[in-house]
DNA sequence: TCATGGATGTCAGATATCTGACATCCATGA
DNA sequence: TCATGGATGTCAGATATCTGACATCCATGA
């Protein structure tokens, strides 16, 4: 497992290692949820509608890094299974506000701590100004790549 | 989009963070490759196999963060569409060889170029010092991360 | 010599996620 | 008033990826 060779470095690649962390953040998590029939996607939606009650599917979607399909499907499992509510017909346009149900609250409450202690052991080793460090340099790696991202032209 | 509450606050964690920017490079990545005809994980097995002539399936499943019948399912393709050989029987053990062919190579050669100008967008900004300091986390968390999972019980 | 653990490759089936398409619905401006 | 762009929610089908299971195969040690 080790070689030299041309294209991109993967042993010294920021986006190598950027993938192979969130890789193994990922990995961690889903092995602390599965016991509590969660995942990672599952989690995401809970504790993020525990944050900012109302939020619609898309914000949902776009909070935890799915499509909006992927998002629909997964309320309307998560709505089946009692964890969450959406009003039968929406308040304003399309959007219907989704909230937790009290068991929704109940199952993100174990869920949540298991999540914290994946964390916390991630940030071992790093302390405060180490992690304010990595925190700066993924906000600019996120604003670099969404800058250049079709859409806009970029400019200066 | 904007709100107070419980559990992990999603705007400050390392965690969540670290999946907006993995997730942010993913999709830049995915849009530079699609008109290449590449996916992400296509495009990582043959760079893997560029750098290391002659990785098994199972090497380049980790390589490449999936699991190894996803590898083998994706080597069986790239196999079918000549960019990369196998022997027909393992020379040792159940291990198969697999190389580039050159075909497969010259597929590689456009796709890295994207993805490299896609890495190179996403480092702008940051100095010499500031991605040093950014690998020093990441290489961190992974390690945090790997220590504590499952398997061997941890010590001090 | 032989049983065993660990690793590999792969088939089969389940699941998660994506793309494409469509029907709304609001805000905007002509 | 009315056409239009942008956003939302969701159905349908395709695709990628996963889990479970099985058959090897080597290395190791009794």
């Amino acid at each position: 497992m080790s070689q030299d060779g041309g294209g991109i470095e993967l042993e010294t690649s920021l986006g190598y290692l950027l993938k192979e962390a969130s890789s193994a953040l990922r990995a961690a998590m889903e092995e602390v949820l599965r016991p509590l029939g969660m995942t990672v996607t599952r989690y995401s939606c809970l504790e993020l509608l525990a944050q900012r009650p109302g939020l619609s599917s898309s914000e949902l979607a776009r909070g935890a890094f799915v499509t909006r399909q992927s998002m629909s499907t997964l309320l309307q499992t998560l709505e089946q299974e009692g964890l969450v509510t959406r009003p039968d017909a929406a308040p304003i346009g399309r959007v219907l506000p989704t909230r937790l149900t009290p068991r929704g609250r109940r199952r993100l409450e174990s869920a949540s701590a298991a999540v914290r202690s994946v964390e916390l052991r991630m940030l071992a080793g790093m302390d405060e100004t180490e992690q304010e460090a990595a925190l700066r340099a993924l906000r600019g790696m996120v604003r670099a790549l969404r800058e250049g991202a079709g859409g806009p032209a970029e400019e200066g």
